[in-house]
DNA sequence: AGAGTGAGTGATTGACCACTCATAGAAGGA
DNA sequence: TCCTTCTATGAGTGGTCAATCACTCACTCT
């Protein structure tokens, strides 16, 4: 919150220094992500998200065409976050047996959602498709995941899609908050799901 | 929607028949599952509620104390109709081994959100979580779910978070629409995910 | 120094939303 | 028939939201 002090105000005096457009968008990507992540794209206020990256809403709507744009943008940096994630966890797996690049895959994409945010942000992307633009936002995040982890694992179809499923299920966990509960329930759910602490 | 056509004005005449309150809260709750399952929480508004159930918005003010109140109810209703879902699932199976009685269950579920309305309210309450009144609804769903296919089915640990792994990659399919969707991800996404037609 | 360009904002607007209240009308019992 | 209780609505109210606009200021180039 208030990144504005932190490029902008690192001497005493009022002088601001300007930031280029390019550089802002790539701020409010960032920093949106937890204001979306906690209400979704209807229940997240453009102030709000104006707020977390230290600008004025007005300037919000000459970086973004509008609302939707800003969400669908945010959605795609989360999707291209996890996608270099998956690449990370498949380069240190080496050229090992397909269920061991996906067990390594696996592992960094645990660590990623460590950070509750960008998780929450592709749920309620998930949930907000009934506008087309976020809806094709989110089946062209899958299809490139699906399609990389293909590529890079060489694993069967079958071996794949229990790798989502546990990654769905891991989700689900984390958005409900479930992670902490002692219960059998939530045991039974969370089971061998390795629980990165937030940093 | 226009339930109160239905209900109400089976006959030319102006005459109108009241309801109890008691049958309206019912009505709202099953025809609030549409309205809520869209656009979610914050997306939806009392006001159209009110029109799928065929009541005014100041009339949903008396059935239920507020908007968040009435969300937990739906979610409710919803939860109870999965419940008696799975219970169906496992009396078909009979007292079968545990992966039978699991297969039976799986198999309901799959027929039962072939109705995207259902499904998609547990994913918008997954995902509006920040609402505590609302985590706990879905903790106490998840939770009660949890126990009742450990119980009907005596199958492991491992077995039961299996089922629900792929009870959440079924969700997630079809919340992105990626059922029919004629395409190398969506179809190892979806493979051998039943899928039963809207009716 | 002066002109031109782009960063950035305060104030505003019209639409819409959750929620309220006064009141009308139906059902039913004495 | 009159009276009470409950269903149901029209017409608001205050507040909030996405989007716009006129404007100021910082930086760069000449």
């Amino acid at each position: 919150m208030c990144e504005w002090f932190i490029t902008h105000m690192t001497t005493k005096s009022s002088r601001r220094t300007l930031s280029t457009a390019e550089e802002r968008r790539a701020t409010v990507m960032r920093t949106a992500i937890d204001a979306f992540a906690a209400r979704g794209y209807y229940g997240t206020t453009t102030t709000e998200v104006a707020k977390h990256a230290g600008i004025s809403q007005a300037y919000l709507y000459r970086l973004f065409p509008d609302k939707e744009a800003l969400f669908v943008a945010v959605v795609d940096h989360c999707a291209q976050r996890i996608r270099e994630c998956l690449a990370d966890g498949a380069a240190r797996a080496g050229s090992g047996e397909p269920p061991a690049v996906l067990a390594s895959m696996a592992e960094a994409y645990a660590r990623l959602i460590a950070d509750r945010g960008l998780l929450m942000v592709v749920m309620q992307a998930n949930c907000a498709a009934s506008e087309p633009a976020i809806r094709d936002a989110v089946q062209s995040l899958y299809a490139r995941q699906v399609e990389y982890v293909r590529a890079a694992s060489g694993a069967t179809e079958e071996q794949i899609q229990e790798f989502f499923a546990r990654g769905f299920l891991c989700n689900a966990v984390v958005a409900m908050e479930a992670e902490d509960i002692d219960a059998p329930w939530a045991r039974t759910l969370a089971l061998g799901l390795r629980h990165y602490p937030a940093e």
